[in-house]
RNA sequence: GGAGAAAUGGUGGAAUGGUAGACACGGGGGACUUAAAAUCCCCUGGCCCUUAUCGGCUGUGUGGGUUCGAGUCCCACUUUCUCUACCA
């Protein structure tokens, strides 16, 4: 048989299309198994090489439970809704819809070329109104429930109003924007504005005056993780705080959840600790610090209670409401130039300047421990948004306090022994406290450990504060400014936001004439015509953000053309959860978040049956590009090679990865490539090539180093590529993508093509010889095993090894070839197919049974091992522990296996493992 | 500043605490061929000894430790990568 691989893909691919092989339903019968993908944003670029890294992976594992007699779950779909292609239209006019249908048309091909065995029937887009109704429908629960600090779950906003009515704002605990207090006389005494206004504290999507990410360039809000060092994730443009009302989803509700249920998933212990962090517990104490000459109490927050005796100023945050309240009239002025200026600061020009500044207010606070009088300023280090947005400053042993401290004058009082605050602060929580002595708490001569908890207990028991847990997880901002994306169920009557009807639903995205902001400031929806309620209400004009779509698409998967319910009970009852989702790390903080949240949300509704979306994660690596450097002679248009440019002074160029193969320049091709090399000289070695220089980089087009998998495809074929793809490494390591070793991988399916065109097919059922046998039963067991650990280069290898092996022992054993086949299914299932059907294997291989190993077939023989071993004999022998090699190798040479196999020859070396296994060497 | 991961030949990488370097690339040599490609066979961590064989030594970033035995476990350090950050 010859491998034709343009010829094999491309018909077998069109019989699994044909046959619908990959269909899933809902089969009791079976045992479910759901393997996801993160769906893919369809950028104008296409696929290159790293994308499909993790798809191939999904798609071994997902074709291997297949065989394994698991019904597979396996969808794929597109993350459509995106910034890119809304860029796109702005700069060309074109509606996002057409760039992004063609995209995801381009995506499609590109995919259906390496055969992969996702069920197309359960396609989803986020852009389609079939699917983004059950987005907005989420919005709309999420806007009528309020999370339940007692029941610790979600509950109709119904129930709320009951409890106000029946016992006030006391009555219930409840996450919450602001503290708010009134009785339930004054709740049934507001008026529908004002009761709306209250129950909005508590929504659970709710509006709010927040402190947003505004990106001037974007013209559009960001959530916390699209932000990145001050500047946007996407396109990198300054990022500035910004006051505005807002959608929100309170997801801080859920950080506690969030946090727990970490513990139970099979994630990588990596990305659960940056969740971990991302979300951010902080075991401290609230804190009031009364105000002298005042009634007013300065509420604070600390995780470093120990050091009290160390406050010598307090600072506010510039967004603080004590700001205000604490500012005297002297320094009413200063404050106030203070916080223009901190205003017009953009949280990248904070960053980069790392200047302190700051303000006094006038006031001074009474350390409740000493009875000293402190200082309160103003200083944008401190944070509106964490705590209570004001800290008690201890400048021995927090750096910025510090820093703040030295800049304005402040005193500095060390409280660990031995701490030397002359130069640095001293950060660490270890020591033993002095200078930690008052009237009614002692704390000199703990360690800090034993301080922070007596002081907790003396303030809890003295009234003047309580311990607090924090969490860093803030609620996700949820409007955008922008047209391409989910419109909200949301009008507005006296400027109250109200819910559409359900049956609004999908409220579909309206036709604008230009994807710009309207000339006084409005998103791009407000350029829509009749973009109100029949009554005539205006509807809100922002759209969602990206991830309010890929939140719940793995359920949607379950039952995507239901069209009464985001799931039904029968499919979520079956499929229930991911039970294999591979992915990027980079989505560790935003959609991996989200998605959980979302999902929680949908469990406290009883809607779906699973606490966690996705059991077991895998993260496969980045695949970075291998650029190639050729080397001009300055001033020249000469090339020298590689190996000889130490000689001359050279310049470096970045040259197309396409005219090179092997690290050999293509040299008619380069000339060819620009008009300015199309007389390029070239110096090249001993050999007569031009070798290439090389350098890791991210794969892009601007580095010359991007490859499209339809290149490798159509040259090597898909089988190749996705061998190749799991060779190059393990998969969750990021690795460069190098062409070099892919021959290999190559010449492994050529030579499996002809073993099996050696095999003898007129003696189909002729059992395998000794050797045979076990070559193919520690490739079953090896195999299966790797499939498991997800350890797919090794199995790749193990191919190899069985095939180099049954070459050798010039095997024409039809039903090795049979087996070998099954097994490489997964890997190569176009060759694999081919091959089955040549054997007259009936179905789809790709289907078939995965095979068992016999143990017993992989038994070392320790008689007639040592043949094929290079003169080595291999006897396991049994001693106590703790015996050392010399006894061990005494114990060895006297075993009446090694002696007879010893009879005669002389014993050259003997290499002893205790307890298991000693290596004989004889002459 | 914090967190996580990693460090093994010319290269990508293998090694349940038990013969380090599987497998592949690259390189060298040979067979076949008029020739080339393709294919097949042999060698390929370093150093030393030897005409060759046979052999010896050394070797997993650095320094310690645990162990009969460490690439693997523990401690410290160095370097690289990724994520994250005025979070009190």
């Amino acid at each position: 048989m010859e491998y034709n691989h343009k010829d094999i893909e491309s018909r077998w691919q069109r019989y699994w299309r044909d046959n619908e092989t990959y269909r899933s339903k809902i089969d009791p019968s079976k045992p479910k198994f759901y393997v996801l993908d993160m769906f893919p944003y369809p950028s104008g670029a296409g696929l290159h090489v790293g994308h499909p890294l993790g798809y191939i992976a999904s798609d071994i594992y997902s074709r291997f439970k297949r065989q394994q007699g698991f019904n597979v779950l396996h969808p794929m779909g597109y993350d459509a809704y995106g910034l890119p292609a809304e860029q796109y239209a702005i700069q060309t006019g074109q509606h996002p819809e057409k760039t992004t249908t063609e995209n995801i048309a381009r995506y499609r091909s590109q995919l259906d070329k390496i055969g992969f065995s996702f069920d197309w029937s359960r396609e989803i887009r986020t852009c389609d109104p079939e699917y983004y109704k059950w987005t907005q429908w989420a919005f709309m629960e999420m806007f009528n429930h309020y999370y339940d600090l007692e029941a610790d779950k979600a509950l109709p906003i119904s129930e709320l109003e009951e409890r106000f009515a029946a016992g006030g704002a006391d009555a219930v605990k409840a996450a919450c924007s602001r503290e708010l207090h009134f009785s339930a006389d004054e709740w049934k005494a507001m008026s529908e504005k004002e009761r709306r206004e209250v129950l909005m504290n508590y929504r659970i999507a709710y509006q709010g005056e927040t402190m947003v990410n505004w990106c001037p360039a974007l013209g559009t809000v960001l959530a916390n993780d699209e932000v990145s060092e001050g500047v946007s994730v996407r396109g990198g443009h300054p990022v500035e705080q910004r006051l505005m009302r807002q959608w929100c989803l309170r997801v801080s509700a859920y950080a506690p959840r969030l946090l727990s249920d970490l513990d139970e998933l099979e994630w990588s212990d990596s990305l659960k600790e940056t969740q971990r962090n991302w979300i951010g517990r902080s075991e401290g104490a609230e804190m009031r610090f009364p105000v002298k000459d005042s009634d007013i109490e300065l509420e604070i927050f600390t995780t470093r209670a120990d050091t009290i005796f160390g406050v010598t100023f307090m600072v506010l945050a510039p967004e603080s409401k004590y700001v205000d309240m604490l500012t005297t009239p002297e320094q009413a002025e200063a404050v106030k130039a203070y916080l223009a200026e901190v205003k017009h600061k953009t949280e990248r020009e904070r960053q980069i300047e790392k200047r302190v500044s700051g303000v006094f207010t006038g006031s001074y606070a009474v350390n409740p421990l000493t009875g000293k009088e402190i200082p309160v300023w103003v200083s944008d280090y401190v944070l509106a948004g964490y705590g209570t947005g004001a800290i008690m400053a201890v400048p021995a042993h927090d750096s910025r306090d510090y820093a703040f401290a030295r800049r304005f004058d402040l005193p500095v009082i060390p409280l660990i022994e031995g701490a030397d605050v002359s130069e640095e602060s001293f950060d660490a929580k270890e020591g033993i406290m002095i200078n930690s002595a008052g009237p009614e708490l002692n704390l000199n001569g703990l360690t800090v450990k034993e301080a922070i908890a007596t002081t907790k207990r003396f303030i809890e028991e003295k009234g003047l504060g309580k311990v607090k847990v924090n969490f860093r997880l803030r609620d996700a901002i949820f409007s955008r400014q922008r047209y391409w994306g989910e419109p909200f169920p949301v009008y507005y009557k006296e400027g109250i936001p109200y819910l559409m009807e359900e049956s609004a639903l999908p409220l579909e995205l309206p036709e604008v004439d230009s994807y710009l902001p309207t000339s006084d400031g409005q998103p791009p929806l407000g350029r829509a015509k009749g973009w109100t309620t029949p009554e005539g209400y205006p509807i809100e004009l922002c759209t969602m953000p990206g991830f309010a779509g890929s939140s719940a698409y793995y359920l949607r998967y379950m039952d995507p053309r239901n069209d009464h319910e985001l799931v039904g009970e029968e499919a979520d009852g079956y499929w229930q959860d991911v039970d294999l989702y591979v992915g990027g790390a980079e989505h560790a903080t935003g959609h991996l978040i989200y998605s959980r949240f979302w999902n929680k949300f949908l469990y406290d509704l009883g809607k779906v049956v699973k606490k966690e979306p996705f059991r077991k994660l895998v993260n496969q690596g980045m695949i970075q590009g291998r650029t190639s450097f050729v080397y001009r002679i300055k001033d020249t248009n000469t090339f020298v090679s590689h190996g000889l440019k130490g000689d001359y002074d050279t310049t470096p160029i970045r040259v197309d990865i396409s005219l090179v193969s092997n690290d050999i320049l293509d040299c008619e091709g380069f000339r060819n490539w620009r008009p300015d090399f199309a007389d390029a000289e070239f110096l090249t070695e001993a050999d007569g090539k031009y070798h290439c220089g090389w350098a890791v980089e991210k794969m892009s087009k601007s580095m010359f180093n991007v490859v499209n998998p339809d290149d490798i495809v159509e040259r090597y074929g898909a089988d190749t590529l996705r061998l190749y793809e799991m060779f190059l490494g393990p998969l969750e390591q990021s690795k460069p993508w190098d062409t070099n070793g892919i021959d290999g991988v190559n010449r492994f399916l050529r030579k499996f093509v002809g073993l099996f065109s050696r095999a003898d097919l007129a003696a189909k059922d002729a059992p395998m010889s000794r050797e045979e046998s076990k070559v193919v039963n520690k490739l079953i067991k090896k195999v299966t095993q790797d499939i498991e650990n997800f350890s797919f280069n090794t199995s790749v290898a193990a191919f190899m090894i069985a095939v180099n092996d049954l070459s050798a022992l010039k095997s024409t054993n039809a039903e090795a070839i049979r087996i070998i086949t099954v097994l490489l299914a997964p890997f190569a299932p176009h060759i694999a197919e081919e091959i089955w059907h040549e054997l007259g294997g009936e179905g789809s291989v790709t289907v078939a049974a995965w095979p068992e190993w016999d143990e017993e077939a992989i038994k070392d023989d320790s008689v007639k091992y040592p043949v094929s071993f290079n003169g080595k004999a291999r006897f396991v022998v049994e001693v106590p522990a703790g015996t050392s090699p010399k006894e061990v190798e005494a114990i060895a040479l006297a075993d009446p296996a090694a002696a007879k196999w010893i009879e005669g020859k002389e014993v050259k070396k003997v290499i002893v493992v205790p307890g298991k296994i000693v290596n004989i060497v004889v002459k």
